[in-house]
RNA sequence: UGGGGCGUCGCCAAGCGGUAAGGCACAGGGUUUUGAUCCCUGCAUGCGCAGGUUCGAAUCCUGCCGCCCCAGCCA
């Protein structure tokens, strides 16, 4: 089936897109790039640029997007990096077919045209330390002076440039800087450093071929007009950094101009999104790893059970504007719950047993009961249920009194069994403490799909075989931090202090019918009046099964409850 | 306080001089063997504030106010 490939709302960046077409420009090509720095795993804001930058791609004729590492920095980078960013925009959905680029591969060309700038006395050998370049930057207010080192000759900075390569020169001996103007409004332009010493660090991709290793406000805007780019598109902090971006193009000879166009990153409440953040809670132990189903990567979503489909819907929803956001996590689980609820098949699974003892059930007795795989969708088929004496049900679903509104089973009361027959509730059976242990009821053999004579039955709760049900761990995750924005805040030390102590529940008695013992890792099941959950792809396996919550089920109960029935 | 940006409903966001889209959230109601889903209904006389231009302004002009980013040999 030829299925029509979904188009991505409009946005400003579109339109110019749509104007510089209208105009001719770039020959009517389209060419973007996704450029991440290997240095972390990608996140869910990571996802917006990717679905902006090959959306685009995918959305206009002909048009084109890559993939390229921004590995100038070999300190914090690592292959591990490379392979699950990869790994991730795969798994989004998108291509970039032949077109794998990184920076690091241009590292010759990229050092020759700092050898043209030199030549064009547009750069110079600054052999000041980092405190004094600082020094000499000047302030926000004030303006810079100039490097005493900035009317060297152009023979002189051929001479140290090529032996700062050679090696000559100790770690932060000196830099290659842009000379541009020490005094302009803009401290991006105040001769920013093009190229540093970096001795002894294996680069993933180059290995100890270099030691000088360029900056990112150098390498980027040659690297874009290398691969033909035509709209760059990067966030707002970068903005400042745009007429450096043009600078670098406009004094080197080079016959591509990108054009950079900013929009805003990505803020999602009650979790951070901050490179260094993420790196420190998996450092620090805060999480298991990148992964951690309570993480906000992209690869914890997955893990999480979220699906690529919901995660480019929420990106289409929260649109690219230039505007600081703070967008609601009720955002993506709304995304999340509407792809789940078409696609994943239900199934029922108690999380804190109860035990029922259906007393006018045979002993030993086994009935099959047939349960559609989902309530509208006939197509997704059917399942067998195995009705048995010894039941459990969750110890929500009972309550020796009922609340006001509240509609499950109370002693005494009645309740429909989902998929199967109304019980009622006879007897109540405590321990010593005065714990509820079992409960003694009943059945009405007249109600298998059909309703009872001459009464109402409102309730409706999900059960388990007590004998054929399949032991499981479930984990129960909510939001990682219980602040909003926990980096935001300057009342605390560190944002680690607003970490939700509850972000997860483990439930090792948790009881799931029979038909999930063969559920396969990643496998996205609804737990019918519980919420969407998936079966954990590094630690489940079919002699002990782990599922973990994706989201809950919208609850209006919950609600009910809250505001005091 | 220099420079660069941004302010439209609780959150996100359309709007581009012709009289405030949509989504999420929220509140009511209907259907329902998931308190789910689905379906209705409601939800900005007002677009940071104040002036001005115009027959007409969220859109243009002026002046304020507020928020974000920039002083890495990080990206």
């Amino acid at each position: 089936m030829n299925e029509q490939e979904k188009r991505s709302p409009g946005n400003f960046i579109r339109q110019i897109i749509d104007q510089d077409l209208l105009e001719g420009k770039n020959a009517g090509r389209v060419h973007t790039r996704f450029p991440p720095e290997p240095n972390g795993y990608l996140h869910i804001g990571h996802a917006k640029s990717i679905c902006l930058n090959f959306g685009i791609a995918r959305d206009y004729a002909g048009g084109l997007c890559n993939l390229r590492f921004d590995d100038t920095n070999p300190h914090k980078e690592n292959v591990e990096y490379v392979e699950a960013i990869m790994d991730d925009v795969r798994w989004l959905g998108f291509d970039w077919g032949d077109r794998l680029f990184y920076a690091s591969h241009y590292f010759e060309r990229l050092h020759d045209f700092a050898v043209e700038l030199i030549k064009a006395g547009m750069a110079y050998v600054c052999d000041l330390d980092a405190e004094e370049v600082r020094a000499y930057r000047g302030t926000l207010t004030e303006p810079g002076k100039e490097s005493p080192y900035r009317s060297r000759t152009v023979e002189e900075n051929l001479d140290l440039f090529g032996r700062m390569r050679a090696g000559e020169f100790e770690d932060g001996a000196r830099v290659l800087r842009a000379r541009i103007d020490m005094a302009s409004p803009n401290m991006n332009m105040r001769d920013p450093t093009l190229y540093r010493i970096r001795h002894g660090v294996v680069h993933h991709q180059t290995g100890e071929a270099w030691c000088i290793y360029p900056m990112y406000d150098f390498t980027h805007p040659i690297s874009d007009a290398l691969e033909g780019i035509t709209h760059s598109l990067c966030t707002l902090e970068f903005e400042d950094h745009r007429p450096l971006y043009d600078w670098v193009l406009d004094n080197i000879s080079i016959d591509c101009h990108p054009q950079q166009i900013e929009f805003s990153r990505l803020n999602l409440q009650y979790t951070v999104m901050s490179k260094r953040k993420l790196t420190q809670l998996v450092d620090d132990g805060y999480v298991s790893d990148w992964d951690d189903p309570r993480m906000p990567t992209i690869a914890g979503l997955r893990r999480r059970g979220y699906t690529p489909e919901s995660i480019v819907e929420f990106c289409d929803r929260i649109g690219i504007t230039k505007a600081d956001n703070s967008v609601e996590m009720g955002i993506l689980e709304a995304c999340i719950r509407e792809d789940l609820d078409s696609t994943a098949p239900r199934a029922m699974a108690v999380l804190h047993p109860l035990k029922v003892v259906i007393k006018n059930f045979p002993e030993g007795e086994l009935e099959e009961l047939d349960a559609p795989n989902h309530p509208k969708d006939e197509a997704m088929g059917k399942r067998k249920l195995l009705f048995t004496r010894e039941i459990y049900i969750d110890q929500a679903d009972f309550r020796e009194e009922a609340p006001r509104k509240y509609k499950r089973l109370v002693s005494g009361g009645e309740v429909r069994l989902r998929n199967a027959y109304v019980i009622r509730c006879d007897r109540v059976i405590k321990d010593a403490a005065g714990e509820i242990i079992e409960l003694h009821c009943s059945y009405d053999p007249a109600t298998l799909g059909a309703n009872p004579e001459g009464r109402k039955v409102k309730g409706v709760v999900h059960w388990v075989s007590a004998s054929h049900g399949v032991r499981a761990e479930v984990r129960l995750y909510d939001r990682l931090f219980r602040h909003p924005a926990p980096d935001q805040d300057k009342s605390v030390a560190s944002f680690l202090e607003h970490l939700n102590p509850d972000c997860l529940h483990t439930l090792s008695h948790a009881m799931v019918e029979p038909s999930l013992a063969d559920a396969v890792p990643g496998a996205r099941f609804q737990f019918e009046r519980e919420g969407y959950f998936c079966v954990d792809s590094k630690e489940s396996s079919p002699d002990r099964l782990v599922f973990n919550r994706t989201v809950t089920l919208r609850d209006s109960w919950a609600r009910i409850e809250r505001q005091g029935g």
